[in-house]
DNA sequence: GCTTTACATAAAATCAATTCCTGTAAAGAC
DNA sequence: GTCTTTACAGGAATTGATTTTATGTAAAGC
């Protein structure tokens, strides 16, 4: 990815998470990157083309993030603890990362943010599955990969309780259903 | 009730579910019960009050139709099923109780269906919860009930293949978490 | 207890004039 | 060659004045 681009992709992430989709505009991602308008339109095609962009970029970025986090810790639990955290914190700090991840909140932004009608948070069950059947090769594990990202997502959009709760409560879950 | 305040009820669910808050007449209201306009203000207050109480309405409705299904089957966890397939297939019919139940879809109407933050539907944890330490006394059941309304919830904002496969996901883990 | 009529106020729809933005293209600068 | 500048057509959004429509309240009557 070119230089340029990638500050494309940032000022365009920036201006998508102040202003929304409809209130983004062309010249203004141009001229934070120090670019021309034209520019941006050889690189994207059009203002479509230039947020699918900026949700594959957040996406990849986000889970590059949890891969990270689930190979850090020997321990799977802890492991995932640590990319649930992660989770948690990035969707709070950062607004447009959120709508990515849960698709709520996306103003005109969710046509871009689902993949076959779900939350692009979804990509996470097969990390999740890869890391839980790394650890407990043998076990099935698909239906575990799937409720964690269900239920994560459940309290991301409705917390209940602190944050060390609700991850416990899921890991609590997690660990019944792969043991059952 | 009032007979024509059952009446009211009904026929502003009905125009609810057609042309939303927004579209809501109270002249049409009035005269789909076959009464005036005023007599919908005398009952109601206000338009904010006619769509709280058929809320209100919906929402008691759907609860009394879980518990009657909770305790017709002596098996608790085909009785959870029998909830559970009732839950779907409200919300498949009836627009009005999925944005009742779910928060979502509802146009403006979403401040009128929420309780603290969550979705209706988290009113039905209460009645789970009190139908498994019916089932299981002594048992920490709370997390059970809590996981079991949060991954119905997700799996009617998002479905996953058919129906069954979807029911017998919940109440797997949700065995599974009880038995832990 | 409900209806009819009346009314003030606020909200929404309408519409013409205008401005702004998108998307494309061509010519020029570094 | 890549980026910029300039130019432009068409559509979308904004503005403001105007009119219509709905809400909410009140009073009188059946």
């Amino acid at each position: 990815m070119s230089d340029i681009t990638e500050l494309l992709l940032d000022a365009a992430a920036d201006l998508l998470a102040a202003r929304g989709f409809h209130g983004l505009r062309m010249i203004e991602v141009a001229s934070r990157a120090g670019v021309s308008r034209q520019t941006v339109y050889n690189e994207f095609g059009n203002k479509e083309g230039l947020v699918q962009a900026v949700a594959a970029h957040q996406t990849e970025e986000y889970l590059s993030g949890i891969v990270t986090r689930l190979k850090e810790d020997p321990d799977p639990w802890e492991a995932m603890r640590s990319a649930f955290r992660y989770t948690f914190e990035r969707t709070e700090k950062d607004r447009l990362v959120s709508a990515v991840l849960t698709g709520q909140d996306a103003e005109d932004l969710l046509p871009f943010l689902t993949i076959r009608g779900h939350p692009v948070l979804f990509h996470a069950t097969e990390v999740v599955e890869r890391h839980l059947s790394e650890h407990f090769p043998g076990r099935h594990v698909r239906l575990t990969a799937e409720t964690t990202v269900r239920l994560a997502l459940s309290h991301l959009l409705m917390p209940s309780g602190d944050l060390d709760s609700a991850i416990d409560a899921v890991v609590r879950v997690a660990r019944a259903t792969l043991e059952a």
